[in-house]
DNA sequence: AAATGGGGCAACCGCTGCATT
DNA sequence: TAATGCAGCGGTTGCCCCATT
C-alpha cells in the first residue's frame, strides 16, 4: 500500500520494531502494522463496519474502537482516493469552506474518496501557508475576498485551460461544460470528480449543489465605483471567460436566506474598495521582496496560486492609491 | 556527507451529541 | 430523567521525508 508520498504503508515500516512501540496498558497506540490492517480489513469484509469498541475486539485488534474506525475511514476504506488534491477539488474545498468553515466532514462528503482529514490537512498546509505569506489570518476577511476573487477565478482559468487542451475532440468549451452541468441541477457527483470537467461554478452553491449565486457582471457603471466589490472581482480576473459566462448569470434564485447572508450580502456590504482592502489587509511591499519566493515555494504546479499576472494586478493596486 | 528546518501526513486527544438503559 | 457508552468531529501532535545549507 503507498501513501501520498509514495511511501511503502507509511506506517508499515515500524511493523519490524513492533516490540517497541507505544502500548497503553492492553492497547497498541501509534503507527498501524500491515498485520494489524489485514486483521481489520478482514474482519470488516466479513462481519462489515460499525459497533468499533466490538470490532476492535472481536477481530483481535489491541486497539481502541476510535483508532480502528479512523484507521478503515481514512486509510484502508477501499473507496478512499489517494494522490494529490485536483484543481477542481481545491476549488471545491475553498468553495465550501467559505459556507461552512472549518466543517471538514461536511466538506469530504462533497469530495468523494476524499477523508476529513486529508480535507483538514490541505487545509492547513496548503491555505493556511498563503494567509501566512500574506501575513493576514487564514479566517480575516482579507484573505476570504482574496480567496474569493482571486484565488477562486485563478484555479477556474486554470481548470479551464486544462479542459480545453484536453478535450478539443468534444469540442465543447468549459464554459459550455458548466452550463450543460449546471442546468442538470446537480453540479458534484462521483463521475465529475478528476475527469477535468469543471463542476464548480464561482458562485455560491446550495444544498443540492445549483448555482445559486453569480457573482454580477462588471460594467462600466459599476467600474468607477471605488467601494465595487463586483467590479474587483471583475478586474482580478479580467481574461476569464468562464467567470465571465459566469458574472451575467442573471439573478439569484436562492430562497435560502442563509445563502444570501453568505454569499452575497457579506460581501456587497462588508467588501471594502480594491484600495482599502490593499491598505488594509496585504503586505505588498513584502509580497515583492519575496516574488520569486511565491512561484518557488508553491511547490508543484496545481499549488502556484500567484503568478506575474496577479502580483502585477496586485502592485497595480497599489499604484493607485 | 552531515546537520537542520520545514512540509506533509497519519494518528491521537478531547469534546460534543446521540442512543440506549 | 439521569447515567452511561459510543460514534463522530475538529484540533493538535509526532514522525518521516526531503530540500537546503
Amino acid at each position: 500500500m503507498m501513501d501520498v508520498k509514495g511511501n511503502s504503508n507509511s506506517n508499515s515500516s515500524s511493523s519490524t520494531t513492533q516490540s517497541d512501540e507505544e502500548m497503553v496498558g492492553d492497547l497498541r497506540r501509534g503507527p498501524w502494522t500491515v498485520e494489524e490492517d489485514f486483521k481489520l480489513i478482514n474482519y470488516i469484509a466479513t462481519h462489515g463496519e460499525g459497533r468499533w469498541n466490538s470490532l476492535a475486539r472481536c477481530a483481535g485488534l489491541k486497539r481502541t474502537g476510535k483508532s480502528c474506525r479512523l484507521r478503515w475511514l481514512n486509510y484502508l476504506r477501499p473507496d478512499v482516493r489517494r494522490g494529490n488534491i485536483t484543481l477542481e477539488e481545491q476549488l471545491m474545498i475553498l468553495e465550501l469552506h467559505s459556507r461552512w468553515g472549518n466543517r471538514w466532514s461536511k466538506i469530504a462528503q462533497h469530495l468523494p474518496g476524499r477523508t476529513d482529514n486529508e480535507i483538514k490537512n490541505y487545509w492547513r498546509t496548503r491555505v493556511q501557508k498563503h494567509a501566512k505569506q500574506l501575513k493576514c489570518d487564514v479566517n480575516s476577511k482579507q484573505f476570504k475576498d482574496t480567496m474569493r476573487y482571486l484565488w477562486m477565478p485563478r484555479l477556474i482559468e486554470r481548470i479551464q485551460a486544462a479542459a480545453t487542451t484536453s478535450s478539443t475532440a468534444a469540442s465543447a468549451s468549459p464554459a459550455a461544460t458548466v452550463s450543460a452541468v449546471s442546468t442538470n441541477h446537480h453540479l458534484i457527483n462521483n463521475n465529475d470528480v478528476g475527469t477535468g470537467n469543471l463542476v464548480i461554478p464561482h458562485g455560491v452553491i446550495d444544498d443540492d449543489f445549483r448555482v445559486s449565486h453569480v457573482t454580477p457582471s462588471y460594467t462600466p457603471e459599476n467600474s468607477s465605483t471605488a467601494a465595487s466589490s463586483d467590479s474587483f472581482a471583475a478586474q482580478i480576473s479580467p481574461v476569464s471567460d468562464l467567470t465571465t459566462d459566469y458574472y451575467h448569470m442573471p439573478v439569484n434564485h436562492n430562497p435560502n436566506p442563509d445563502y444570501f447572508q453568505a454569499g452575497q450580502v457579506g460581501f456587497s456590504e462588508s467588501m471594502i474598495s480594491p484600495a482599502g482592502y490593499f491598505n488594509q489587509g496585504l503586505d505588498f511591499q513584502a509580497m515583492e521582496h519575496n516574488n520569486n519566493q511565491w512561484v518557488v515555494e508553491s511547490g508543484d504546479a496545481s499549488d502556484n496560486l500567484w503568478n506575474p499576472e496577479d502580483i502585477w494586478f496586485l502592485q497595480q493596486q497599489m499604484n493607485i492609491m
